[in-house]
DNA sequence: CGATACATTGAGGAGGGTCAATCCGGGTGG
DNA sequence: CCACCCGGATTGACCCTCCTCAATGTATCG
């Protein structure tokens, strides 16, 4: 188990990542107990039905929660981007699948060091919120929002989250958005194609590149 | 401001709820601080903007949590049952709106009283995860599951949250069922005869009560 | 007993799913 | 350097689930 690396304090400092806000002392002990997670595309981080010990802090790269219906259907139900964190869940056992969207690289933080250290619990405990909350956004937009203005949501929450140039990279393909948006990858392929001839985005090129040309409009 | 009136530890007792799981010692300061709340129907326990200092513990009654789109577009959150807590939120301004579903009593904890109390957060914690689980069970439902299959969810949890008898007591109406469930009325009200039709429940009175006959065919 | 509110049922339409064809870029091998 | 192939995006045509609108049924209340 690797300490953490001097590029996670780097690294995570978005708006209520992980190690922003954590006082000099935390951190330190923090890195003193934090496991070191290196996953390729595709690699599972925990399968559903797996125990839950430890949390995970995204480092670099992407990772998403995956459920299944049956084998066929499959909802994705979070993005997760540097300065994130995974691994909550309820009774002991993952109930979903994490998998690396690309290569990522993760600190794993076992759950018997939060229950030594009030404080780290405090900071957690306010990331679990902020799960919760884009959870309970999702189930609006999955809810009540038609096909185009969930794919506007989406391309908007990633704008936000992936700094707002005037061009987005978009870590996951058609099919990702289109499982986590409750909808078809021809569906969300053809809300692309609207919001392009509509002048808002440009070409979707192959290596995920997404110009966005009216962020308004959106 | 009152203290937590007994009934409370007689009622609050469900698997994880507020009081369930708490020794003596937490129980008795919880009793010290906790405020007490009741709505009639249809009141607000708390709306959506409205900053959030507190949390709540329903007693008896049901709670639900609402957003809206637009003004005529509304989804139901969650509902909130005896045990349950609600008031999570993010940023420190409360995201939805709480709304008393029939006559409610609640208790409500002070966000300071956390503070100083690290065995009640982490408490208070394993009921956060459990309301993250339950919305991402609900972004699986909304985003892959078709109108009947969404029904009969709701009316799986509810018998399992509610008591497993023969005979459930919905304590919303069919419009609540279905801005839960992303459907119209017409929908639910379409899905639950299909259900009487083939006998798994029976006839849907007009004061919420519901035969379940054959609990396995949900 | 009428009025109201809600559940139910029916008929028709639209949004998004399904299936299939085509396009496109990048990798591979000649 | 180019032909070929392969995975994924795009586009088209059709269909089905669910929405919309409207009428009817039914229980509660004044």
């Amino acid at each position: 188990m690797l300490a953490l690396s001097d590029t996670c304090t780097a690294a995570i400092t978005g708006r209520g990542g992980l190690c922003a806000c954590l006082n000099a002392t935390l951190l330190g002990r923090l890195r003193a107990v934090a496991g070191d997670v290196r996953l390729d595309a595709g690699e599972v981080l925990f399968a559903a039905g797996s125990p839950a010990d430890a949390l995970y802090g995204v480092r670099h790269g992407a990772v998403m929660l995956c459920a299944w219906v049956g084998a066929e259907r499959r909802q994705i139900l979070s993005f997760h981007f540097s300065g994130d964190m995974v691994g909550f869940t309820d009774g002991g056992r993952h109930h979903a699948t994490a998998i690396a969207l690309g290569r990522a690289s993760l600190c794993r933080i076992p759950e018997t060091e939060m229950d030594n250290d009030p404080a780290l619990r405090g900071h957690v405990m306010g990331i679990l919120r902020r799960n919760l909350s884009q959870s309970l956004d999702m189930q609006v937009r999955l809810g009540r929002m038609s096909a185009a203005e969930r794919v506007r949501a989406l391309l908007t929450e990633l704008h936000g989250r992936l700094g707002g140039g005037g061009e987005l990279h978009l870590p996951m393909r058609i099919a990702e958005m289109a499982d986590y948006l409750g909808l078809r990858p021809e569906t969300v392929s053809r809300e692309m194609s609207a919001l392009r001839q509509a002048g808002v985005v440009g070409a979707f090129t192959h290596d995920g590149m997404l110009p966005i040309l009216r962020p308004d409009g959106l």
